[in-house]
DNA sequence: AGGCTATATAGCCGATCGGTTATGCGCAAG
DNA sequence: CTTGCGCATAACCGATCGGCTATATAGCCT
């Protein structure tokens, strides 16, 4: 339940990896086209997928011989979900407001205004 | 610009410093504070700490001798955006649209119902 | 000053990571 | 049925990670 996220946080933390996610949000690809943006071998490419795979975020189809990626998004909302709510904890706990009194102005209030 | 998501995800990617990051919600604490939950040495919760705050998740306050931590939402923010950012590549795109309806039902539409 | 408290740094270790080359394997087509 | 394409796996490598112990620094408090 803890693992499944560290795995995707782990597989988000490369710029490849991230790089072959937007590339298939736009649709699925094969490895070879995923492969194409990039100066890697074959094998690594194949790794990060494998990465990927292992994270939720991308699952393996089937087409002939070859075996096209898509995005699981399921993944995607999964981990924006931790965020949210990490934000959640943090606008219901009124604790950090003496702080933020205390505190050097080094941020502004930033209470709810995500997404605007 | 690139490299800062990079050290954000992978700080998120561990689930002491994730615990760390949720305490922290709550409100500012010292470095003895954070160690109490875990059995791990103080020089590993230094650690730790070290990583979150390369990532921008977290700064250093100064109280006494004591250095307390806090949240950084901010760098919480950025990190949903860009997963925000990849499900616009979806919804924006809709070459996936033929991918779906050529799919053996391997996933719901999931189309914009997310936060629901 | 000298000691206590709070935290940081250094150096070590085994494990994991991201890349490589070499090779295997399934399928399609001549 | 062999050749070639698409991809996966194996074995190896240096670098980074997450933990440890030992030690250093910094700021109270006598």
């Amino acid at each position: 339940m803890q693992d499944r996220l560290d795995r995707t946080f782990a597989a988000l933390a490369d710029p490849t990896r991230r790089a072959i996610l937007a590339r298939l949000a736009h649709g699925e690809a094969t490895v070879a086209e995923l492969q194409k943006p990039f100066s890697i071998s074959q094998p690594a490419i194949s790794k990060h997928l494998k990465v990927l795979e292992g994270a939720g975020l991308i699952e393996r189809g089937q087409d002939r011989q070859a075996r096209p990626r898509r995005l699981r998004l399921a993944a995607v909302d999964e981990t924006s979900a931790w965020l949210d709510q990490l934000r959640s904890l943090w606008t219901d706990s009124f604790d950090r407001l003496d702080t933020l009194l205390r505190s050097p102005g080094t941020e502004a209030p930033h209470t709810q205004d995500r997404k605007g």
